[in-house]
RNA sequence: GGCCCGUUGGUCAAGCGGUUAAGACACCGCCCUUUCACGGCGGUAACAGGGGUUCGAUUCCCCUACGGGUCACCA
């Protein structure tokens, strides 16, 4: 076979040399140990946790090391293609303040490495693919799928495994002449690698998460050029991976399988492979057993879910990282107030295997972080989340900002800050009361209390209340009250003697609390009413009596 | 089915030949408390199973089981 003739036949556009277009990708200035990433989703539009989990990876890995993180579109599949598909991922990862250093962008595509999205890289495909044929290392196939499918009903009928390769490859030792003959009757055709390679034998390889392992080598003759003349994923891969001088590829250990293709492309051009990082998939609970989380079943594994929840992104990130990296935890607790980023992330301190999804936790993880927030911030991200999902709300929140941050500022600050928001969905639910417009009480008083009680604890409450009191002398008023009406001013002394007394005052304070706010469960009552004015205390407090 | 990866409490996990097998979330109990929350103290709960190697295995090796992944002109 004359390969160099068979190149010419194949490639006959392809005029430039591998060694030119390696002189427009030189070698990146980087300081020392500086990483280059880069994330290469499909543009369906779809981003998930999973390729969160592997972007903030990339992205830590980069710039943590003073190196470069970029994004790339694989395009290679038309069908995949969703409308707006680029511009949902980067504003996606815009979102989580994933900032690319270079590549795929809105309106323009930066850098010098590019182009970043694969389909306009396909001259650029021709010329290594050529250079493989040359070298004998790639053919061209003409099965047509019928073929294919027949070639899989022998296989599985002798029990072989599937796959083009071998004796099975039907086009692997095809002559120049049946060649010339497809190509001038216009058949289409996919060109392959012609696999040196022998599965009984195998090759050591170290993933960085993964660790130390033992694969096959490659046999199959896969598939490097499409019939459409655009490269496979694995082709692809190595190619720009090579060009852009990504020094650590992050991807899903779905990849793991077809690891033995890569490394054997990147040995046959000549190129050194980036080292690589395959990270576990999230899991999911599926009545006893794991599963991994799916687009279909779990909408919480869409990006777009923790918008519309109202979970703050860095509850989200943070989250991440507990999983990511099993010091983090322990790090947040040393540093409750650093920014993340200074968080010294490392792939050895990655999971080998799955973490399942734990929505507790991240619950945990978004109350602390919002606790720790001022109340500024809180008003501002609960503000702008209500622009968007709650205009009613917003309305009422932004109409005096000064007003709803002292809501906020209730319990905040102190070394012990109240855990009551979860996410900005929640934010409604607990300050409603202090609007007049959503106040709807439902009255639930202690059981304890007779109604009598209760309505001559709110009576007698009208005409004590001063709001010019501080907090003790508030609450005592609340205490003396307590014990005109037999109930125990001090939980303790009810405690010691409950037979003696009708209550303590905590039901008191309870009465009070539901008459003013409507709900059992309320921030601290003296900064509610010191919030609320006298007028409206006073409104409540009536409208309490009525009710 | 072949190949690859994985398996420490309900969950995330530390551990890297000798530990009373950490910690966090969740759960339970008690205390504190004007509610809730916070906080404090305590508790339940784990090395998948079986063989080796070793003076000694959670840790190293093998087998089994279970879970996951992959076997496309998809990524």
């Amino acid at each position: 076979m004359d390969n160099l003739a068979l190149a010419q036949l194949l490639f006959p556009d392809v005029a430039d040399t591998p060694d030119q277009i390696e002189a427009r990708y030189p070698d990146r200035s980087l300081p020392d140990g500086a990483r280059v990433t880069r994330m290469a989703p499909s543009p369906t539009g779809f981003m998930h946790l999973g390729n969160l989990l592997a972007a903030v990876t990339a992205e830590r890995l980069a710039h943590q090391s003073g190196g470069v993180f970029f994004l790339r579109i694989e395009d290679t599949d038309q069908k995949r293609e969703v409308e707006g598909g680029v511009e949902a991922i980067i504003s996606a990862f815009d979102s989580f303040r994933l900032n690319f250093d270079e590549g795929a962008g809105v309106s323009v595509d930066t850098g010098n490495y590019g182009p970043y999205r694969q389909r306009q890289r396909a001259g650029i495909y021709h010329i290594f693919a050529k250079k493989l044929v040359e070298a004998g290392c790639a053919y061209p196939c003409f099965c047509t799928e019928a073929e294919l499918e027949d070639m899989r009903n022998r296989q599985s009928a002798e029990k072989a495994n599937f796959g083009y390769y071998g004796k099975w490859a039907l086009y692997r030792d095809c002559g120049l002449d049946v060649i010339h003959e497809k190509l001038n009757s216009g058949e289409p055709y996919v060109l392959r690698l012609r696999s040196s390679g022998d599965p009984s034998r195998k090759f050591r390889f170290t993933d960085l998460v993964k660790g130390k392992m033992e694969l096959p080598e490659n046999d199959m003759d896969i598939v490097l050029l499409k019939s459409d003349g655009i490269p496979t994923y694995h082709f692809a891969h190595a190619v720009d991976d090579h060009l852009m001088k990504t020094t650590h590829v992050v991807r899903g250990d779905e990849w793991l399988a077809t690891l033995p293709v890569h490394v054997q492309l990147f040995e046959m051009l000549g190129w050194k492979h980036p080292e690589y990082l395959h990270i576990a998939p999230l899991m999911k609970m599926d009545g006893s057993s794991k599963r991994k989380l799916s687009k279909r079943h779990d909408p919480e594994l869409a990006l777009d879910y923790y918008d519309e929840q109202g979970y703050p992104v860095d509850s989200v990130l943070e989250y991440l990282f507990t999983i990511l990296n099993s010091n983090f935890e322990q790090w947040r607790t040393q540093n409750p107030l650093s920014p993340i980023g200074e968080f010294e992330f490392t792939a050895a301190k990655m999971s080998a295997s799955g973490a399942l999804f734990d929505i507790a936790k991240l619950n945990d993880v978004s109350k602390n972080l919002v606790s720790r927030m001022t109340a500024d911030r809180v008003f501002d991200q609960a503000a702008d989340w209500c622009s968007r999902h709650d205009s009613e709300f917003h309305a009422l929140l932004t109409l005096d900002p000064a007003y709803s941050k002292s809501i906020f500022a209730i319990g905040r600050g102190a070394a012990k800050p109240r855990r009551d928001i979860t996410v900005w969905r929640d934010v409604r639910g607990y300050m409603d009361f202090f609007f007049d417009e959503l106040f709807c009480p439902e009255y639930e008083y202690p059981t304890n209390v007779s109604e009598d009680d209760r309505k001559e604890i709110i009576k007698r409450y009208q005409t004590i209340y001063n709001s010019a009191d501080d907090q003790s002398a508030w609450f005592d008023r609340i205490k003396a009250l307590a014990g005109e009406l037999g109930f125990a001013p001090e939980t303790k002394l009810y405690k010691a003697d409950p037979d003696s007394y009708k209550g303590h005052v905590g039901d008191v304070s309870m009465v009070i609390r539901v008459a003013v706010s409507g709900r059992q469960n309320s921030p601290d009552m003296f900064d509610v009413m010191r919030i609320l004015g006298p007028e409206r205390v006073a409104e409540r407090l009536n409208k309490a009596l009525m009710a």
